[in-house]
DNA sequence: GCAAGACATTGATCGTTGTCAATATATGTT
DNA sequence: AACATATATTGACAACGATCAATGTCTTGC
């Protein structure tokens, strides 16, 4: 049975709806710079970055790093919380694992 | 260890390039249409069709449908096998579980 | 309150891609 | 050989998305 919790998966027959609603998860991970980021967050300690410390290492500008992490956060793959100045981020792991099993 | 034969995950570090692999064969797969066509494959008897047999329930023109098979044969999810004037595509059950263990 | 720093948003550009109509190719049939 | 059918390719177009520079917003420290 398909709920609204969790993305439906490829064994359950797919209508187009449901298609969307996947692919769009899917999208957000499907780029480089994304998957880099997705990375880089599961190798910091605890599991969680800022912004700032996430610049240098992909090579892009703030602005884009930004754009990204926003993506993510907005597919539900990433968890954001607010420090003082500093935006820290980390990986949802059930949404990512998920994800993961819809392929299967 | 990295080898040729499978995709980088995000446990160990990714650089541009192995992203930018990944990210090419998660694009395969993040796109509406082509989850349609794996999830009929999927449900197909034999776990295979022609692409007769799928533009009706995708609603989508042949040519659009050659092209989405032809992508996801490209990024080796699929197998096409001629049989006369028939293309019969299936899914490579191995490659897409390999992709799906990529995101865990 | 003001300056500085961290992050987000806006606007613009340029490459990518999903789609179809038209056409081409290939295979089987008569 | 001629024809019908199944699939692939080409060309064109519209929509989308990744990127950056410039600017805006918010928090902290002086």
């Amino acid at each position: 049975m398909t709920t609204d919790c969790c993305p439906a998966d490829l064994a359950s027959p797919l209508d187009r709806a449901g298609a969307e609603r996947l692919a769009r998860l899917l999208k957000a991970v499907a780029d480089p710079a994304r998957l880099q980021l997705l990375s880089l967050l599961k190798a910091s300690p605890g599991g969680e970055a800022c912004v700032c410390d996430l610049t240098a290492p992909t090579g892009l500008s703030q602005p884009t790093v930004s754009h990204h992490l926003k993506v993510l956060a907005e597919a539900g793959l990433l968890n954001r919380e607010q420090r003082g100045t500093w935006a820290w981020y980390s990986i949802d792991t059930q949404r990512l694992a998920e994800l993961s099993a819809v392929l299967q």
